[in-house]
DNA sequence: GCCAACGTTGGC
DNA sequence: GCCAACGTTGGC
């Protein structure tokens, strides 16, 4: 069963242009430090599945792109780089603490879906990225959600 | 740059 | 195990 997420990143960090930008237009998606997040990539995003591409903290935030996953989860290596931006000390790799996977743009949206139109509308009760507060940069969208948001571009 | 929300850390 | 302090996220 085919499942449907939706991955932040900062445009100044790694845009979407810079995904469409990589060889075969894939890239893993390391750095994510934050439990939840790890636990929905290392055990429940599955090849094939579809995924929103976001952009946060940046002049207009919403979403811009569309990926899938192409490989599923396994250990995030910058976790044990000292020279990374990343690096935690407390990641073993012979037990390792974070997890990522790869995804691969299938195409950029004409279109940004920005964040306020989202918050504007009221067919997307409980959708995780315009719940009060959430900082996470996975999460999981309804398939009926997905759709929908697909429909606006 | 501000600050609310929230996760993590560490003393006790 | 509680909770204050601190750090980070991310919209504005």
């Amino acid at each position: 069963m085919k499942r449907y997420w939706l991955v932040k990143s900062e445009p100044d960090e790694f845009g979407i242009d810079d995904l469409a930008a990589m060889p075969k237009k894939t890239e893993h998606w390391d750095g994510v430090r934050n439990y939840q997040a790890r636990n929905t990539m290392r055990d429940d995003m599955k090849k094939g599945d579809e995924v929103f591409f976001y952009h946060s903290n940046c002049d207009v935030p919403g979403i811009v792109g569309l990926c899938t996953v192409v490989r599923e989860g396994y250990p995030d290596h910058t976790a044990f780089d000292p020279d990374d931006k990343h690096y935690d000390p407390k990641s073993d790799p012979d037990n390792p603490r974070w997890f990522m996977v790869d995804v691969k743009l299938k195409r950029k949206f004409k279109r940004t879906i920005s964040l306020k139109e989202l918050k504007a509308r009221d067919d997307l009760d409980g959708f995780a990225l315009t719940r009060k507060g959430n900082r996470l940069s996975v999460m999981e969208v309804d398939k009926a959600h997905f759709e929908l948001i697909l429909g606006l571009e």
